[in-house]
RNA sequence: GGACAGAUGGCAGAGUGGUCGAAUGCGCACGCUUGGAAAGCGUGUGUGCAGUAAAAUGCACCGAGGGUUCGAAUCCCUCUCUGUCCGCCA
């Protein structure tokens, strides 16, 4: 969330920032001052009232001692006594106003992320190889992985719903090299150490990385025991951290982990949802960073590299995009999306959301550094990318290397981790 | 799921109604001492909010929430978590 004592101080600035967005939250700001005013008077009464009951009734301890008789004094102090207890009231409910309105406002785009309305507006930044030329018509991943059995389509609906899937055989072992092959590149070659989470995760780690309060809708809920299914490795990961104050030697702290996800994309039906493009459960391996502030930016580009690094190795063409004000995540200061080319779909699918979230989520969830200098605690950078989703790459993959007579080349890289060069049937 | 025991500062660990934000020890930082080091001695060492130019200072925080009281780490209630044992189980 933001800081409300900078928003005291640039009110006009921070309204300027909420406006790229669009939308109307930028009002948000005179409202959230207005509680903040209020707030601070009451705890202000209720804090000298309480400085008076603190000196009164040590006097009266010290008077008890001495055999006076003090109930005069007391039934005075009972008096202030409750009005401590009204103002107190009081201010316990200005300060969950004030929090909950906090949470619902935005991170500001940083002055680093263009500016635009909508995603029409995403300028592109690079390009990677070109759109592979078939002599054919290339097949899309769907009837590729249907003929080779590498997916089924409608066991996934009978055991669950629609929108899951179940692989098998060598479409389910190709799910588990692409996993492997991920971990083992950004583990030993990128640096990040490798954690398996929980993947159900608490009310407190999704408010900390932003999924509550606002978008509760999109989540898996077990009510029984008030826990929700990750929506992406994000929550657990970062969440590793709060209500932590870090060393500054361990940082910056690199992770990666595999996780399934699970979204429940209400309101997303019918919307590209052919095959594996957009599923309520899906696997991904996560890059998660929390740095000094100083590096956040820097540490964005390297590893928005890492995830990049992972089409490269591939041979699969991709584009990044940067996400403009009006198009970015409501916790998000910048953010980088890698869209892979997908020859069945004839166009790009997103695979990597590369975000750096500022101080946004740190503060959210208490996650600080002492600054060995000043001794003071400052609150970290966080930052996370998909490196990558495996469905979509899953698809790419297919419908990239697919030849005419209809088996699927396998990219060297993952050939140790598959065990073959291709899929026949 | 059942029974019992716990939850106090970076850690260990006192404290069962009143100058307790909290003894003591360890750790850590700085200083003294020393040729240097160790030992020793001294001083300091939590977080948040308010406040200030910066300080000073005030308030809150002893797992969380509520209650009793002039006053709560301490008494009462509820909850959460941890440990141990039993049961069940991959």
């Amino acid at each position: 969330m933001l800081d409300i004592k900078s928003i005291r101080e640039n009110p006009d600035r921070i309204k300027e920032r909420l406006k790229l967005r669009g939308g109307e939250v930028w009002k948000c700001v005179d409202e959230v001052l207005a509680i903040d005013e209020k707030r601070r008077t009451a705890e202000t009464d209720k804090q000298h009232l309480q400085s008076e009951r603190n000196r009164t009734s040590k006097d009266i301890g010290i008077a008890k001692k001495q055999g006076q008789d003090t109930a005069a004094i007391e039934t005075q102090m009972r008096g202030i006594g409750t009005r401590i207890d009204e103002l107190n009231h009081e201010t316990t409910a200005l300060d969950a106003s004030q929090e909950a309105l906090l949470l619902s406002i935005p991170n500001l785009p940083h002055d680093a992320c263009p500016v635009g309305a909508d995603a029409e507006a995403n300028p592109e930044v690079r390009r990677w190889g070109t759109a592979p030329a078939f002599s054919f018509p290339p097949k899309d991943h769907v009837t590729l992985a249907k003929h080779h059995g590498l997916v089924d389509f409608e066991a996934g609906v009978k055991v669950t719903g629609s929108a899951f899937v179940v692989y098998r055989g060598k479409g389910a072992k190709l799910e588990r090299a692409l996993i492997n092959f991920l971990l083992d590149l950004h583990t030993t070659q990128h640096g990040y150490t490798e954690v398996l989470p929980p993947f159900l995760v608490n009310t407190e780690s999704l408010i900390g990385t932003t999924q509550l309060p606002k978008f509760g809708d999109q989540l898996y809920h077990c009510q029984e025991d008030n826990l929700y299914l990750a929506p992406t490795a994000e929550v657990p990961v970062t969440n590793l951290h709060r209500d932590e104050i870090v060393d500054t030697a361990v940082l910056p702290i690199c992770y990666a982990a595999y996780t399934p996800c699970f979204r429940r994309e209400a309101g997303a039906a019918g919307v590209g949802t052919r095959g594996l493009i957009r599923m309520h459960q899906f696997d991904k391996v996560e890059l998660v960073k929390i740095c000094l502030p100083e590096n956040s930016m820097a540490e964005l580009e390297k590893l928005t590299a890492d995830a990049e690094k992972v089409l490269q190795i591939l041979g699969l063409h991709y584009r990044t995009i940067e996400l403009c004000t009006g198009d970015i995540g409501f916790g998000s200061a910048k953010t980088y999306d890698i869209e892979v080319w997908a020859p069945g779909q004839g166009g790009y699918l997103e695979v990597s959301s590369c975000s750096n979230f500022g101080d946004y989520q740190s503060r959210r969830m208490k996650l600080r550094y002492k600054d060995p200098e000043t001794k003071k605690n400052y609150f970290c950078h966080t930052l996370n990318g998909s490196g990558t989703a495996l469905a979509r790459l899953y698809v790419a993959l297919l419908e990239t290397y697919q030849r005419e007579d209809g088996s699927i080349g396998i990219p060297p890289a993952l050939r140790p981790y598959f065990g073959a060069e291709e899929i026949r049937s």
